[in-house]
DNA sequence: TCTGGGGTCCTAGGACCC
DNA sequence: TCTGGGGTCCTAGGACCC
C-alpha cells in the first residue's frame, strides 16, 4: 500500500472565522489585524481581490480600506483557537495519523486506496468541514511535506482544482514545478531566495535539479533536506505527538511609547505572571529568565537591551520569578528612550515531575509547598474569572500603555453570554 | 502617532578539558 | 625560534515558520 502525505489548512483562516461568526460580512472584504492593531495578518478572498496586501501596517492602508468599504477586525484568538480545535478534531477522525502544525494547518498520513485516488476522500472531507464548522479548507497531497505544501498552493491558486490537488499522482512534474517561484517553497525565506536568484535559480523545478553539492555547501543539512523533499524523498517526518515546549515567550508592543521605568516594570511584571501561569499549566519549570525591551526598530536611533538570569533551581513560582524579572527589568531600563515593546522569555523548560528539592531542609520544603498551593489557587481563580482577577501588586496597573484592540467583534464561541439570540419571525 | 507574537532548528564559535 | 590539538558542551544569533 502506498502512503501519501497530505497538508490541510483553513483558507484565510482568521478572516474566515470572522465571516463564519458574523453573517453580515460574508462575501465581503474583511481584514484581520495583528495584536495592537498593528499589521494586516489575514484577508478574505474578497479583500485580496481588491488588492489589499498581506503583512502591511494598518495605518498605511487605513484610508484605502475605508474607501473600499472593507470590514476591519482586531484579532480574536479565543475564537480562532476554538474553531481550530473543532477543525483538528474532524481531521483526527479522518486521517491515519495527524500532526497539528499550527492553529490553521495540519499534516496527515493517508493510505492510498486500491485505485490510488484520494480525490473523493478529499472532497468529502472538505464538505464535512464546511458543513460542520463553516470554514473552507484546501488539501494538498504529495509524497513529502514539501510536495504536499506545493500541492496545497496549487489547490488554492488554480481555480479548476477547487481546493484539492494531488501532485504525487502526476508522472512528470516539470511543468507544475516551473510555475512555483522559489520564494513560495516552504522553507525558503528571504536569505535563501536572494542566493538562489544570484545563482539563476528562480523556480521549484530549477531548485530540484540544481547541484546538490552546491546547495549543501551553502545551506548545510537544511538545504539538502529541502531538495530531497522536493524530489520526493521524505526526510522531514510527521510529528503526531507534540513535543514539550522548550521555551515560553510573552511579549507585546505598547499602545504608546513609554519612557518611565515604572511602566516598563509593570509590563514585565504582567508578562512574567502570564508566563509562569503557562508554565504551571503545562507542568513545567524554567531554568532561566530573559527580559528584553526595545524602541521603534524603524527609527534611526534604535535601542534594544536584554538581561538574563539562570535560576539556582528550576522553578515556576510566580513570586520568585516576579522578583527576579523586576531586578532584570531595572538593568535594561535607560532613561530618555521611547520604548515600544517589552517581553520575557522562560528558557530550558523541563517537566515538574523531577523537580529538584533542596536536601535536608524541612523549612524550605514547607515554604515551597505553601507557595505551590498559593500559585495553584491563583491559577484556578484566574481561569474561572479571567486572567487578571487575582494578581501581584507590581503588575496591577493603570493600563495606559497596554494594547490597542479597537475593532474587536466581541462574540466568542467559548462564551455563551456573547452569542446573539436570533428570534424567528 | 501608528510597523504582531510565539515558536523551532541549526550552526559558528567560545569556553573548557585533557 | 619555538607558543598543541582534538573533543565536547553551551550559547547567541540567524533563518525560517505560521
Amino acid at each position: 500500500m502506498t502512503q501519501a502525505i497530505v497538508q490541510i489548512d483553513g483558507n484565510n483562516f482568521y478572516a474566515s472565522c470572522e465571516q463564519m461568526i458574523d453573517p453580515s460580512i460574508r462575501g465581503k472584504g474583511v481584514v484581520v489585524l495583528s495584536n495592537n492593531d498593528g499589521c494586516i495578518i489575514a484577508r478574505s478572498s474578497e479583500a485580496r481581490k481588491m488588492g489589499i496586501p498581506m503583512g502591511q501596517p494598518y495605518f498605511k492602508l487605513k484610508e484605502k480600506l475605508k474607501k473600499l468599504n472593507i470590514n476591519i477586525r482586531s484579532s480574536n484568538y479565543e475564537l480562532y483557537g476554538d474553531i481550530s480545535n473543532r477543525l483538528m478534531q474532524i481531521l483526527i477522525e479522518n486521517c491515519e495519523e495527524l500532526e497539528i502544525y499550527s492553529i490553521d494547518e495540519a499534516f496527515a498520513r493517508i493510505d492510498r486506496p486500491k485505485d490510488q485516488e484520494l480525490y473523493r476522500w478529499g472532497k468529502e472531507l472538505r464538505e464535512t468541514i464546511f458543513q460542520k464548522i463553516g470554514i473552507p479548507i484546501s488539501i494538498g497531497i504529495g509524497k513529502t511535506k514539501v510536495q504536499a505544501k506545493i500541492a496545497n498552493y496549487l489547490a488554492k491558486k488554480v481555480e479548476k482544482n477547487s481546493g484539492i490537488f494531488d501532485i504525487a499522482n502526476i508522472e512528470n512534474k516539470d511543468d507544475l514545478l516551473n510555475q512555483i517561484k522559489v520564494d513560495k517553497i516552504w522553507g525558503v525565506g528571504p536569505m535563501m531566495t536572494k542566493w538562489f536568484k544570484e545563482k539563476g535559480i528562480t523556480n521549484a523545478r530549477e531548485l530540484r535539479d540544481m547541484s546538490s553539492d552546491e546547495i549543501k555547501r551553502k545551506f548545510g543539512v537544511i538545504g539538502q533536506r529541502l531538495q530531497y523533499e522536493l524530489k520526493g524523498t521524505s526526510c522531514i517526518p510527521l510529528k503526531s505527538k507534540p513535543s514539550d515546549r522548550k521555551e515560553i515567550c510573552v511579549s507585546r508592543s505598547f499602545a504608546h511609547p513609554i519612557d518611565r521605568s515604572e511602566e516598563l516594570l509593570q509590563a514585565i511584571g504582567k508578562y512574567i505572571l502570564i508566563g509562569t501561569a503557562k508554565l504551571r499549566k503545562s507542568h513545567q519549570l524554567a531554568s532561566a529568565i530573559t527580559v528584553f525591551t526595545n524602541t521603534n526598530k524603524y527609527s534611526n536611533n534604535f535601542y534594544k537591551s536584554h538581561a538574563s538570569k539562570i535560576l539556582d533551581i528550576p522553578s515556576n513560582d510566580s513570586i520568585l520569578m516576579l522578583r527576579i524579572s523586576l531586578e532584570l527589568g531595572k538593568k535594561i531600563f535607560k532613561p530618555y528612550n521611547k520604548l515600544t515593546k517589552a517581553g520575557i522569555i522562560l528558557h530550558k523548560l523541563q517537566s515538574d515531575q523531577y523537580q529538584q528539592k533542596i536536601l535536608f531542609n524541612n523549612q524550605d520544603i514547607k515554604e515551597d509547598l505553601k507557595k505551590e498551593n498559593l500559585n495553584k489557587i491563583i491559577d484556578i481563580i484566574n481561569r474561572k474569572y479571567g486572567r487578571n482577577t487575582l494578581s501581584w501588586a507590581p503588575s496591577i496597573i493603570d493600563n495606559n500603555w497596554s494594547q490597542r484592540s479597537n475593532n474587536l467583534y466581541n462574540i466568542k464561541t467559548t462564551d455563551i453570554a456573547t452569542i446573539p439570540t436570533v428570534i424567528a419571525g
